[in-house]
DNA sequence: CCGAACCCTGTTTTT
DNA sequence: CAGGGTTCGG
């Protein structure tokens, strides 16, 4: 009863971590011990309640998170990875994903069907924009950009509407109209393209758990972080997953709520007191981490919020220095005094403070600019979090949507991304024959190709000899692919033999030809390091160890990769598998969520996770710089949140000017005074 | 009909 | 600074 980790807990958290009751709220400001408390309870019911960890689900928002939770879970001191790697923990997204793959059919889903990024969605639009000439009003056509269209979509979904309630409800909108027909076509494009995007995993995942709540038969215990971040969809989901309500954790700090634009609901925390009965609250209130000065400051800003729901935080640290605000004329002056101050810091402290303690905190992505080239001119090291994240680059989604339209072939998404690149003389006017040739019963992008390449397509007239040739080519390596994973080859074998195929290098540096290419090469290269975690499923691997050979590559089967697995937020392993029958999802109590093969993993972790190379380096010595939404979570010694202007923060666009003042709380909550 | 070369714009926050 | 739009040569 009485494990280590709980000796570490004041009686505020300990109460919380090992709370008897069914249902627990656990309000926690900023630097209370959040995590340490969600993952002490974790462990609790590990180790004291005897819970089996595959019966318990950890719900998290971020990659960020889920990967800290897991660290944390997987030292000695709590579970280890022997009981913590049986735990079902990950985003949101990442859960939602799973499911659905285990239980596609009763959603309606083929089994292979891939994940579309934003970027695929707004694609998809933009496409359909033109496809939709005829059907969209004039404001429609000339006036509203895919990604408007797309906002407008993906908010309604984010408030819990599918297409047939928003149609429903909009039904006779003059101004709505144009939006129920895109959003009727979006989705039956999705749909027929075998994609599944971000909003529609979770709206998916929610219809499944209504109607096969036993889909949820394998969890005794759910968990969830950050809980003033889930808008309706997200609690339904949350909600089906503790099927008769109970067994429900939850911590969040509603004055940390910063996703409103995305429908987060504070809300919920009020709708689960009421629906899950007998609900225990646990408030957190001694901070660990501000100054008195911070913590006053801080919660000035907050307290200009006269919807919050009022609750204390105090702290038994330091007084503290004052904050200290400079004031700039623009923003090179700005960035630049930055940089000197943390040149000036780093050298006062007697490296006492380094790099690695500062943070500059920013609210929209590209005012990082100013202050890179600023802390490159003084030769200050940097990681950028919440830019281009390593799998949003353009040459590493090439060569994944290779991957996809191999794995999917209905994935035109993948198909149009990849197709021209290298060049295969396909353009425009092409392209759009062939996709809507193979739209038509029983034809695929691959049996029109084929029949171009063949000769046998006499619908498509005057397709040069080259571009014919082109595309003979790219059947085979599609072919070729298909036999590889069949064979269950490594996935790094796979992409090196599409990228040897395609002769992506060369192709990358005719592009790039200055010392971009080079580095845009070196992501190629990374791509396939990152795949060696990967392997494919165990029961293949002791047969046929032979050698092939495929346009001039050599492929070795079965050949052990040089990384160990060791991939966050990849969730668990599991060896048997079974088909779902109709009514019935068969796991029981005992047994936790397929995975799906490797190829899945991986394009799953892929397009699920934001998390870059660089990020890990972040604590190597370098200063970070953050979005504001994105440092939540996170502590420095020094911090720096820049541009606190009219405009900025609050921004412009902000439709609720309190959700800022809490963006502004958090990032003013950052600092930590004790760094040793 | 494709693709290279040019100029233009305009940027919230995340999975 | 990329991503879209336009123009022009093959």
């Amino acid at each position: 009863m009485d494990t280590p980790f709980m000796k570490k807990l004041n009686a505020a958290q300990l109460n919380a971590a090992t709370c008897k009751s069914n249902s627990v709220q656990i309000l926690a400001g900023p630097g209370s011990g959040k995590t340490r408390v969600l993952t002490s309870r974790v462990a609790w019911l590990v180790l004291s309640e005897h819970v089996r960890p595959q019966n318990i689900v950890v719900v998290t928002f971020t990659n960020k998170a889920a990967k800290e939770m897991r660290h944390r879970l997987e030292s000695p001191e709590l579970l280890g990875s022997m009981q913590s790697d049986k735990l079902c923990m990950g985003t949101f997204h990442s859960i939602c994903a799973r499911l659905l793959r285990q239980y596609h059919a009763h959603v309606q889903l083929k089994p292979n069907f891939t994940i579309a990024d934003t970027d695929m969605s707004r694609h998809a639009i933009k496409k359909l924009k033109e496809e939709l000439i005829g059907e969209l009003s004039d404001y429609g056509r000339t006036k509203m950009k895919p990604e408007a269209y797309f906002n407008v979509i993906s908010k309604a979904r984010n408030a819990g509407m599918n297409v047939d309630q928003y149609i429903e409800k909009n039904y006779g909108e003059w101004d709505k109209k144009d939006i129920c027909i895109m959003f009727k076509a979006y989705e039956d494009r999705m749909h027929a393209d075998n994609l599944v995007d971000f909003d529609n995993l979770l709206l998916y995942t929610r219809v499944l758990l209504a109607r096969f709540p036993s889909a949820a038969n394998f969890v005794s215990h759910v968990l969830v972080d950050e809980f003033q971040d889930t808008n309706v969809v997200q609690y339904d989901i949350v909600k089906g997953l503790t099927r008769g309500g109970k067994a429900l954790t939850i911590v969040g700090d509603p004055d940390q709520s910063i996703f409103g634009w995305r429908n987060a609901d504070r809300g919920n925390f009020i709708k689960m007191q009421r629906e899950f009965k007998g609900t225990q609250i646990c408030n957190l209130e001694e901070n660990y981490r501000s100054t008195k000065h911070i913590l006053k400051s801080a919660f000035h800003v907050v307290s200009k919020d006269k919807k919050r729901i009022d609750k204390s935080l105090f702290t038994e640290n330091a007084e503290g220095v004052p904050m200290s605000m400079l004031k700039m004329s623009d923003d090179t002056m700005e960035a630049q005094s930055v940089a000197e101050e943390i040149k000036r810091i780093v050298e006062y402290s007697g490296s006492l403070i380094t790099y690695k303690d500062i943070a500059i905190l920013v609210r929209m992505n590209y005012l990082s600019r100013a202050f890179e080239s600023a802390l490159n001119s003084l030769s200050i090291p940097y990681v950028v979090i919440g830019g281009v994240k390593f799998f949003e680059r353009a040459e590493v989604k090439d060569i994944l949507a290779y991957l996809r339209f191999c794995y999917n072939a209905n994935d035109t998404e993948a198909f149009e991304r990849i197709i021209n690149r290298p060049r295969r003389g396909v353009g425009e006017v092409t392209m759009n024959k062939i996709e809507k040739l193979s739209r038509q019963p029983g034809a695929t992008i691959i049996s029109v190709l084929r029949d171009i390449s063949t000769g046998k397509g006499k619908m498509i007239a005057s397709i040069p000899l080259k571009t014919k040739q082109n595309l003979a080519g790219f059947v085979n390596l599609y072919d070729n692919v298909q036999e590889l994973m069949q064979k269950k080859s490594y996935i790094y074998r796979i992409l090196e033999y599409i990228i040897g195929d395609t002769n992506y290098k060369e192709f990358l540096q005719k592009e790039h030809p200055d010392k971009d290419g080079e580095s845009r090469w070196d992501n190629v290269g990374e791509l396939v390091t990152f795949a060696k975690q990967f392997n494919p499923p165990p029961d293949n691997l002791a047969k046929n160890s032979a050698a092939v050979t495929m346009s001039g590559i050599e492929i070795l089967e079965n050949e052990p990769p040089e990384n160990e697995s060791n991939v966050e937020d990849s969730l668990p392993d599991l060896p048997n598998y079974t088909e779902p029958t109709e009514e019935e999802p068969p796991l029981g109590d005992d047994e936790r969520l397929n995975d799906g093969d490797h190829i899945v993993r991986f394009l799953e972790l892929t397009t699920l996770s934001t998390n870059s190379k660089e990020e890990d380096e972040a604590d190597l010595g370098k200063v970070t710089i953050s979005t504001m939404h994105s440092a939540k979570g996170l502590e420095w010694p020094v911090v720096f949140t820049i541009a606190c202007e009219a405009g900025i923060i609050p921004h412009q666009k902000a439709e609720d000017d309190m959700e800022e003042c809490r963006l502004l709380y958090v990032a003013m909550t950052r600092p930590k005074c004790k760094f040793i």
